[in-house]
DNA sequence: AGATACTTGACTAATTTAGTCAGGTTTATA
DNA sequence: TATAAACCTGACTAAATTAGTCAAGTATCT
């Protein structure tokens, strides 16, 4: 079980972009360079996040990108959500008819994947971009 | 974020194991048709599970496996330490000099991955294979 | 005008997963 | 003691996913 590149990109771009977020939009040059994540990749990432409305981009020379919410409304669950990066527990097909649905027919331990797949979904709902950059404030990196 | 099938099978296994688990050992062809795994994978992951001492091995006709310990003994952790399902939430690699390497320099998003982690684990470390037979006791299935 | 920066979509190499396959060995029982 | 059931092992592979790269734009500030 892991968490792939994607989503931890994007986590780590919007905290950077949060942490140099002032007046000015942050350049996507500047938060490869800082964070080491690919130019090209990060502008499929920040396409995702401005459709989902989670940052506003500013064209032109002096542009970039900044948070279209305050840090503490934009939770993990909303970046994740926007990249596409989805908790998987369970590969129970609904409407199969033999096997496990998740419906009439459970596999002995369908109950427990749900469980599982909450538990991580509550810490994604828990956790804001704020919470983040208060901590490293709090630690002075 | 998703689960393997190999951690998943084995769980799957397991609970079937203690469901089932008598006196007479199971043997892994029961399991394979009650639960649609692949004979050959299960014996891959049965393998494994024995040289972590989890399940015994019967040998010959009516042989089949037993589990080593009490099912209440036997948490998730165990399961998937023993068939190399891990959680993996960090790339960041240790004694990298430039870059995260959770020491001296961390990267923003370091704690958050270290407690995503631990939130996971402590599900698992919690979770037993008795919680799972119950369960199912008690809903019927 | 020109530089900077965003925007889009197609493409691909590497890795991982989820098995299969083949060829054993061991042991209870008839 | 023959035989069948069951375990045991390691090598191999097809499919899927990931993590990008690459190319060719468009928009806008100065």
């Amino acid at each position: 079980m892991k968490l792939t590149s994607k989503g931890r990109y994007a986590v780590m771009a919007l905290a950077d972009l949060a942490r140099f977020d002032n007046i000015n939009p942050v350049s996507l040059r500047d938060i490869s360079l800082r964070q080491g994540i690919s130019l090209d990749y990060l502008e499929q990432i920040f396409s995702k996040l401005r459709k989902k409305d989670i940052v506003q981009s500013v064209r032109g020379t002096q542009g970039g990108y900044v948070l279209n919410k305050k840090a503490k409304e934009i939770k993990l669950t909303n970046i994740f959500d926007a990249v596409d990066e989805k908790v998987k527990t369970v590969q129970c097909k609904k409407d199969s008819k033999k096997g496990c649905n998740g419906k009439s027919t459970k596999c002995l331990t369908h109950n427990l994947w749900d469980e599982l797949e909450n538990h991580i979904n509550n810490f994604f709902e828990e956790k804001s971009l704020e919470d983040l950059v208060k901590d490293n404030v709090e630690r002075r990196i």
